[in-house]
DNA sequence: GATTTTTGTCAACTATATATGACATTTTTA
DNA sequence: TAAAAATGTCATATATAGTTGACAAAAATC
């Protein structure tokens, strides 16, 4: 399940009332829980704050570095 | 000084090199780098990939909240 | 199990990120 | 200090992010 979907959820919040405090439309924010498209960055900020996280942690997937160098 | 002209710089990138690197137009890079826009998510994370950096520390403004509780 | 709320999705539209080409200005290098 | 490279910026074009309205499916509530 999508970062931004799990989040949501735990803040107890619906998509509607997400939306509506990073100001956007519902539609944006189910097309983003659904991978479905690529955010602005200042979406992502909007997002970041209204859940209270970050950019790496919604969006940032580690490149994993360990165990390369044999 | 822009995070992004910082971090390039500190690798020795030009413009030019680093659009390339994230595959978009030279005017993008100068765009950015002078703030004037909004850039997607995945142009993002290509530049943080490109620059090893990451998205906290190019794009997330740390806000502040302590000093408030008077 | 019927009602209400929430979510997924479609189509059509608008706003804006990004491309391309060009040129002036600034900075670097010879 | 002249030439070359890098940067700032403009104007026009295109791709796509984000909007709006609507409706069906799924989930929650009664």
């Amino acid at each position: 399940m999508n970062k931004i979907k799990v989040y949501r959820k735990y803040r107890g919040l619906t998509q509607i009332e997400l939306a509506k405090q990073v100001g956007v439309a519902r539609q944006t924010i189910n097309l983003i829980e659904n991978n479905k498209y690529n955010p602005s960055l200042s979406l992502c900020i909007a997002l970041a704050k209204a859940l209270e996280s970050d950019l790496n942690t919604l969006f940032w997937e580690e490149i994993d570095n360990e165990g390369q160098n044999t």
